[in-house]
RNA sequence: GCGCCUGUAGCUCAGUUGGAUAGAGCAACGGAUUUCUAAUCCGUAGGUCGCAUGUUCGAGUCAUGCCAGGCGUGCCA
């Protein structure tokens, strides 16, 4: 284009066809310039056609409309392209990795110390992961993060609570056990208990509370005595919530994590750094940072709050040290928070604050990835009936128990074990992909019997086009078919039907679904590709027998098998960590 | 009050810096299995893209106003 006009500054806009009438491709950005040149589109498109030398890759480029060019791959390039993907070693699958790797912070999960991870946790964790497996797949430096909550107000009244039951020992109810030694023991249950106990407690009595606060001072301070018994909580509670990433498929363990506790000495500093500037004023007593822009219900300046009036510091504090601490320590490029939409505010006025504190240089990105809430059947935020929070291993334990059933009608003649394996695959599976494919932003409705009804657009539907594949795989000695040999420096194909030239085009277009999921931290465009990838693999199952073909069509056939099978099986593990299973 | 998010087929949802006739799945209806897994495939039907105005060659997409729901809005995270 640049070449037709002499301008440099233009955009071709070239796009999937939203109609196969219209070819593979259409470079929409010719009315813009025209427009822009106030010249005609079609003229225009016409010159611009002239001087593409694309010859190899595409038929002669078609004029259409006001003003489209309508590209048609030519057949040729299409196997170029499949034999390269099958010749590369690296098993890239036609994704490059970008020229300008970064250092990227990617911040999820974030569980709560002392309490169970339940559905609210979800979300940031496993978007949170499949981010950072699309950015570090594309050759950037990740540095996944795990902002654990183990040092906050309310550990205060953790650690204190033992404490204060034995000063109330006399007041205390018939039967309730001494706690203060049994504390380093507890499994996460208790702990948990322990946790809503105290709870209760603080919101009730003052006392408590005042004692509260001065166990987080003693705890911020060090005090031996209290630091033991935390660390007792924070391994307990690690215990608990490894495991869960463990089934997840979560890449997240103890070296990850950088709790609040990591930055315990790094946020005075912070507080003073910002009043030195003057950025931050005292206002009814605590410590505020005011941004252009923010007002509250009075229209009055909103303050962000950096320091609260008792001197304590709280979670504005702690994500600006952690903002320092990524930008000067970690080096950070970009750094992707991925917490619920409810935050938003929050993180708007931690990143002004950022910039208005020249911590950053212009050309890092921060980025709050955020997302909506997971509902109940009555389109309320999932609970149980009795108003808790649905811890997360009941519902993976549901969701595989569930799965079982399914295998067990499906399939029966399966051994044990591999059932087990399959309903694990498949339960857990379907629980991240139904996540994964909705438009992070929107709220969902969580319904065992959608995800793992099997049809449409959910994780086992691609396990399914997987297994089918892999028993292709299985059944090829019976028939005579050696695969390796088949594909092993493979020259040429023959690629004429309908589904293998649609699936084959499908195949290449992997890397625009990794690229554009990455760059908008958006998993269910992938999800999306995945599974009209496997569609399309169904399609050409169903139309194009594999393993009895004529011998000049197996090769091509087995390869676009491969291929799909390769893809399916990256897709799904290696970038949203849902296994693949050989049989179900 | 102000701010943010959401509103697309009966239901659940996609829809990529504005592109051609708005797409899937479920549910409904009709068909396909002597052939590599029918957890599949093919087809039919289903739409005032919340409403209105505007911007333009072109709007689900952008702007403005309105309606409905959700969330947030000074010492929780």
């Amino acid at each position: 284009m640049s070449a037709a006009t002499g301008q440099d500054d233009c955009n071709a806009l070239v796009k999937p066809s939203g109609n196969p009438k219209f070819g593979d491709y259409q470079a929409n950005g010719i009315m813009a310039l025209a427009k822009k040149l106030n010249t005609n589109p079609r003229q225009l498109a016409q010159q611009v056609v002239d001087k593409l030398d694309i010859d190899d890759i595409c038929e002669t480029p078609e004029i259409a409309g006001p003003g489209f060019i309508n590209l048609r791959l030519k057949t040729n390039f299409l196997v170029d392209r499949l034999l390269e993907i099958n010749a590369d070693a690296n098993n890239r699958l036609a994704v490059d990795k970008v020229a300008d790797a970064q250092t990227v912070v990617v911040d999820f999960s974030g569980p709560n110390i002392a309490k169970q991870m339940h559905v609210g946790h979800l979300r940031s964790t496993i978007i949170g992961d499949s981010i950072s497996r699309m950015l570090d797949f594309l050759g950037h430096n990740v540095k996944r993060q795990n902002h654990i909550g183990d040092w906050g107000t309310q550990f205060g009244m953790l650690i204190a609570y033992p404490d204060w039951r034995i000063k109330c020992e006399s007041q205390a109810p018939e039967g309730a056990e001494p706690l203060i030694d049994a504390v380093g023991n507890r499994c996460i249950e208790d702990l948990e208990w322990l946790y809503k106990e105290a709870k209760r407690v603080f919101d009730s009595s003052s006392e408590f509370a005042d004692f509260a606060r001065k166990s987080v001072t003693q705890l911020h301070n060090l005090h031996p005595a209290t630091v033991k018994l935390w660390k007792n909580i924070v391994d307990e509670s690690r215990k608990h919530y490894q495991p869960i990433y463990d089934r997840l498929s979560v890449h997240l363990d103890k070296s990850n994590e950088r709790g609040e506790s990591f930055y315990a000495d790094k946020l005075a500093p912070a507080v003073d750094w910002l009043k030195d500037k003057g950025l931050a004023t005292k206002s009814d007593g605590a410590m505020c940072v005011f941004l252009d822009g923010f007002k509250n219900k009075e229209d009055q300046p909103l303050p962000f709050i950096i320091q609260k009036s008792d001197g304590a510091f709280l979670y504005a504090t702690t994500d600006l040290a952690a903002m320092r601490f990524r930008l000067d320590e970690l080096g950070a490029k970009r750094i992707i928070y991925v917490t619920d939409a409810r935050q938003k505010l929050h993180f708007q006025m931690l990143f002004g604050t950022t910039e208005q504190a020249g911590w950053k240089d212009d050309d890092v990105k921060l980025q709050h990835v955020t997302f909506g809430t997971v509902l109940g059947e009555d389109g309320k935020p999932f609970k149980t009936r009795s108003g808790e929070n649905i811890k997360l291993s009941d519902l993976l334990d549901e969701a595989v128990t569930r799965a079982k059933a399914v295998v067990e009608s499906k399939n029966p003649d399966l051994s044990d074990a591999e059932k087990d394996k399959i309903a694990k695959a498949v339960g857990i599976g379907a629980i991240k992909y139904a996540d994964y494919s909705n438009n992070r932003e929107s709220d969902y409705v969580f319904s065992f019997d959608k995800m793992l009804a099997m049809e449409g657009n959910t994780a086992p539907y691609m396990q399914y086009a997987f297994a089918r594949i892999k028993s292709i795989e299985r059944k090829a000695a019976d028939k005579g078919v050696d695969i390796e040999k088949d594909l092993k420096g493979l020259k040429k194909l023959n690629l004429t039907d309908a589904a293998e030239l649609d699936l084959a085009k499908h195949i290449l277009r992997y890397s625009e679904a990794i690229e554009s999921a990455a760059a908008e931290c958006r998993p269910n465009y992938l999800t999306s590709y995945l599974y009209e990838l496997s569609q399309k693999f169904s399609t050409f199952y169903n139309d194009c027998p594999v393993l009895i073909a004529e011998a000049d069509k197996r090769p091509t056939r087995l390869l676009l098998c491969k291929l799909t099978e390769k893809t399916i099986a990256h897709g799904l593990t290696n970038l949203l960590g849902i296994e693949v299973v050989e049989k179900m």
